[in-house]
Parts: structure tokens; sequence; C-alpha cells
DNA sequence: CGAGATGTTGATGGGCCTCAATAGTCGTGG
DNA sequence: CCACGACTATTGAGGCCCATCAACATCTCG
């Protein structure tokens, strides 16, 4: 269970209203009328240590999470040890739906980083729901936004070779950054080589193969996490994908 | 676009309350009175027949569509040719939940099967969402047990051999048709083995030596489509999950 | 500095894809 | 009723992609 993290009430810098990321968080889409009734709901932030768990698999859903600042990685995990990375979500991105089916959290959320996010308790956001047209509108398009990353995802692990997941992966990292207004060309890996294989599907030697290969080919450049994008359109014709997604 | 589609008015059968699906689809934890709120405004039926297109990626989003009988397969095709089945739906499962990002869908949806589907206009439905808090609810517990299955996909895909894939997809088969009251060791595989190769991400002669294979450990018998489980523990055994979500 | 975590590179084998041929099934029409 | 072709499914042979094992390099941090 959850233990050991640390909330703290609303204070000044916990404003929707000021905060930059509100373009791409919860509030896009509301009006200002709407946003301070939904930011007064937004009653606390929750401070997570690197490689500290928001929830686990099987905890009760009590809150949906924005991400502030940091990073969190959620996976599944099987009764044989063997896990799945099923994202990397960062600031402005959402956390909790995977506990709307039957209340209980049926993945696993953990801190790569640092983490700040904000917390919306599920009974305020019920209510919420109840006098806000915005918020159910703006809510149904974040699941999906999940829905659709989960689609390209399948599709990747279904049908593409390791070096097309790659480039794919590239690809929507890259726009990711853009749409943040960050370099779409040059930009940090947020996890270690371990935890992208896993979430693409292979081993990690593998990955670091494909790295190099794309190197070779002077696609990329690639030093410790920090990526470079050399040429962009020899990436896109690597991945058969346009991108139009968010990463996953 | 949708065109040939056979839509027809409200008639007394389609009727939410008499509906023998009523425990799973749509109205699921509605109540009486709320219950017939929604079902006058599920005002069409739609018929399709074997292998035409309810709606394709990049069609604007005008409906839900629950289905009443027959089956659906949803599909996400790349812009090589090739393409990745990401679920077979049975009566009473829920579409459209693809296009709720920006109204557009991003995959494809066609009938495997003559097929019936009751049709919820997304303005009715957004407007019924005003009225109904129960209708918010079920809502959020079909997207989330829609993202559940994607995650049990995506573990699937990501990280089970080819046996393992098939044992996996054959019990949750096994247990969809237990909910529905139907024999959960005798079935139907409901589609062909291109398809079902496809979802599972493997070559279709990969599957059907994983079909001869487990018929030769005598877990399954199998002949065309007719699965009877002969060793449900050995399936478990071969699987590594728990048998707790629903197909995808 | 030393230990553990992280990442790279090489050698090897196996799981699964590909290609090809055969068999079985279904729908259609003579 | 059966013949025919199209579709679906099975089975075999060969080869490649990638996982595994192992060794080494680099980085992080107490």
């Amino acid at each position: 269970m959850v233990t050991n993290i640390s909330h703290q009430g609303k204070g000044s810098s916990n404003s929707c209203s000021h905060c930059n990321l509100k373009k791409i968080c919860f509030p896009h889409g509301l009006s200002a009328s709407e946003l301070s009734t939904f930011e007064s709901s937004v009653d606390q932030t929750v401070k997570l240590q690197k490689k500290q768990k928001l929830y686990s698999r099987g905890d009760t859903l009590k809150s949906v999470y924005a991400i502030k600042a940091g990073s969190i990685k959620t996976y599944l995990s099987t009764s044989k040890g063997q896990s799945q990375v099923l994202g990397f979500h960062m600031p402005g991105d959402l956390l909790g739906f995977d506990g709307f089916a039957d209340d209980t959290h049926s993945s696993d959320a953990v801190a790569m980083e640092d983490t700040i996010l904000c917390e919306l308790p599920l009974a305020n956001f019920e209510n919420l729901c109840e006098v806000l047209p915005g918020l159910r509108k703006v809510m149904m398009q974040q699941v999906g936004s999940e829905i659709n990353r989960h689609h390209s995802l399948v599709l990747t692990l279904g049908q593409m070779q390791t070096e097309e997941r790659l480039a794919t992966f590239l690809l929507r990292l890259s726009c990711y950054y853009q749409k943040r207004g960050f370099s779409c060309v040059q930009f940090n890996l947020p996890m270690p080589r371990h935890d992208l294989a896993n979430f693409l599907g292979m081993a990690p030697e593998t990955l670091s193969r494909m790295f190099a290969k794309l190197e070779k080919q002077q696609v990329i450049s690639i030093q410790r996490r920090e990526v470079t994008i050399l040429d962009m359109d020899g990436l896109l014709n690597l991945s058969h994908e346009m991108c139009t997604h968010d990463v996953a």
C-alpha cells in the first residue's frame, strides 16, 4: 500500500489557472469560471521520491492524479515475476484510469525520479462531473487519448520489428516534446535502457544494438541518454507511421 | 464512409429493460427510472452484413454502439498495408471509445458476421450524462474495462511466447463465455485463424502449430473452430495468469 | 575508492517467420 | 447432386531475427 507519501495541503503554487501545464493537463478546455470551481477541488499535492510507488495493483482507487513535475512509470506484473511497462508519464499526463473498471488499480505506478503530482480525490471528481460539462468532455478526451496510445502500442508490439519499434518510439517522443515546447530533435530519454527495452518488448541487448544501428546509419546520435535526431526523414522512413499520436 | 447501413427506428424489440443483455451492456447499474430515460435515447438499430464496416479510421465519431447480436472486429492499419486486430467484440460490448480523443475514429470496425447494434448518438449521450449520474459511472467502468483489456493485450504481446499467448487467449475467452452463461469448456472461436493469429501477433502457421501442440498435450481438442478444454489446470499452468479479466 | 547499477558488445542457439505444398471446407452454379 | 474454385487451415523445410549467456566498460553514489 501507499505509505510514506508526502501529502501537503493546497498552497499558492497549486493553482491550475497559473500552472504552466494548463493547456495540456486537466483544465484544458474548461472555461474560466469552470476552472476556478475545478481548482478548488484539487486540494492536495503528492510528493514522491524516486522509486516510490504511487499505487499498486489491487489498491482501491482513491484519486485521479496529474503529474506536475517529474515522471511516472506504470507497469503490469505477472505471477511469474515478469513485468510489462505500460507507459512513461510526464508532466501534464493524468494517471488512475486503470482503476475505473472496479475502483481497484490494475497496474502499478512508480516514480522514475522525484515527482510532484496534483491529486483529485474521486469523490470530488464525481461531484465536479455533475456540475462541469467541460470537465466531462475533457475527461472523455483524455480517456480517448489513453486508448489511442494503447492501440498504437499494441500495433507496435504486434506487428513491428525491433528497429521499427525503436524508430516509432523516438518519433513519438519527439512529437511529445515538441507539443510541450521543447526541441523535437534533441532531448533526453527519461528512462533507463532496461525499462525502455521492456516497454518495447525486446531484450536490453537488442535495444542497445538497435541504437548502435541507427547511429551507424547516421539517423540519430546518442550518448548515454541524450538523443539527437540527425535525419528525421530517415527515421520516419524506418517507422512507417505518421507522427499523429501522443507518446505512450 | 458508412454507406448502405440499414438503420431502422426504435421498435418494441429495442427496449433495454427487456433486453437479455442488460446486465452486461450499457444499462448495467442504472436505476429503473434512469433506465427508462436512457432507453428512449437509444433511438436506432443498425444492421450490418458480414464484412460491412461500422466505421473507418478518420470518420467523425457520431455515435456509441452496443452490440445486440453478431460480432465486430476492430483493427488498426499502417501505411504499409499491415494491420493489427485490436479486439473481437461480441453481444453486450460497447464500441466507439477510440473516437473520444478528437471526435474522430482512430481504428476500423467491421462485422465478422451479420450483426445488429444499438446506436446511441453522441449528442444524446452527452445530454444523458448531464442528468444520469449512473450513466457516467457506467461509462467510466466500461472505459476502465477497455483500458484493462488493452493492458492485458500489451502484456501478452510484449512478454509472452506464442504458446502462452494462445493459452491465455483461450482462458480469457472461456471466462468471457462463462460470464454470459455459456459453457466455459466448450465453445466456438468466432474468428478465422488469420484474424486470431494477427491479434496474437504471430503468423497463422505458428498459430496452427500451437493448436496442434496443445492438442498433443491433451490440454484442448479443436476441430475447425470448435474448442473443447480438456485440462483447465494444464491451460492455466501454460498461461501463468489468473483468469480475472474480460477477453480483449 | 569500491560496489552496484547501467550500458555495450560478441558468440551462440532457438523460436518463429517465410515460403511452399497439401488438405479440408464453403459457397456457387451447372 | 456433384463439380469447381476460392477460401481456410495444416504441415514441412529452411533461414533469419532476436533472446540468452557472458564479458567488459562506464557511470553513480555511499
